[in-house]
DNA sequence: CATGGAGATGAACGGTGTTCAAGAGATTTC
DNA sequence: GAAATCTCTTGAACACCGTTCATCTCCATG
């Protein structure tokens, strides 16, 4: 057996472990003596493969992002008014809440993880700006007025209320707001934010 | 000296020192050790005051909710018509805004923090409730429709739109927005919000 | 003043992530 | 093919964490 091959093959057992982990007990559950337990190998041969443990969090969370992406397929053709830029608004929004529901404790380490000297990998920062993309289509044909850098941060921001309503939705410490009950407040809210902003540009 | 009166003291002290830490490094920079020396007392004592650290950084997060509130005191008379009660949601998220970037470390340890057993005590949950009681006034005003059950979720909802842009903004994984960028997208994104709240009302 | 009991103490306990000297094994070299 | 080299693997050890508890101290009370 090849010696990458090798370092591959115990590379996905790591991932895979953390997976269970912290699909299981979500991230406080993700311990090095266990892992290496889990994945066969000792607890220093974690780290001839990621730098820490944080990156193997990274890791994850990556597959996470990935996982994700599968499941907001863009449905069919892209939309063409208003009408229907603001419904694929609130379906990504709804896609968005039932992964969240569906995953909770894997989507919750994508943003209770805290990378411990705070930089970030290129290749995690690229991943999440492609995901934005999948909002910034249809909120360019909401506002045609918006371009660029304009149109990136309206589509971060109009992320970020979804996010919120999900991020507390589903917080225990906050609120626990029933499935159903919060996906009406999702479509009635980022429904009511595509139509503000369409009547803003419209000024 | 009194023995209730030592106890008061000692919790003082020690709230100031979590305070102190938390606003210095933030909440993984709580060490029990540091505080009892930092408070002039032995770490066993921690414990005769507290249950454990996470009470501590409940009484501490009490501090600082009411800090905020002290922050967002109503400007002057209620708003009444409906285009005063967006003016005010605007003025109450960027209230939010300024006291998250104002405190950045204590205001994250507000929802950073995860309680061990997953239980929040009531005293806790009260002054949560008593803050969003300031977004549902304008919003009864915006909404006349929406009462009761339906007036405190949608408020939650409106609360959680601004958190997230407010915290996403000022999280340097995801995205470091300059201060003047995120008001102005907190204040768009607010307006816009109310004012399709308020057609949607009108259907 | 003696006594009881509650508060204060800090070494010790169990747990964590991470390291590193030592051993094992694959790869290269002659 | 044997020996040397070098990388990977190992798990005990390290530093640090929150928390506990036998011990001591000190104060209010009888």
């Amino acid at each position: 057996m090849d010696l990458d091959e090798r370092r591959t093959v115990l590379r996905d057992k790591l991932i895979a472990a953390a997976e269970r982990a912290i699909a299981t007990g979500g991230l406080p559950a993700l311990k090095a003596r266990d892992l290496a337990q889990d994945a066969g190998c000792a607890v220093g041969a974690i780290y001839n493969v990621f730098p820490d443990l944080d990156g193997l969090v990274l890791a994850v969370n990556l597959r996470t992002l990935t996982l994700f992406e599968a499941s907001v397929v863009p449905g069919s053709a892209p939309p063409q008014g208003q009408e229907e830029a603001v419904d694929e608004l609130v379906r990504l929004a709804l896609a968005y809440l039932a992964f969240a529901q569906a995953h909770g404790r894997r989507w919750r380490a994508l943003f209770q993880h805290r990378t411990s000297g705070g930089v970030v990998p290129d290749w995690y920062r690229a991943e999440q700006g492609r995901l934005f993309s999948y909002i910034e289509a249809p909120l360019a044909r909401l506002c045609p007025g918006l371009a660029g850098a304009d149109l990136t941060l309206r589509a971060r921001s109009l992320f970020s209320c979804t996010h919120g309503i999900v991020s507390l939705g589903l917080d225990e410490k906050l609120m626990a707001v029933p499935a159903a009950v919060l996906a009406g407040e999702v479509e009635e809210v980022v429904r009511a934010l595509g139509r503000g902003l369409a009547a803003e540009l419209a000024k």
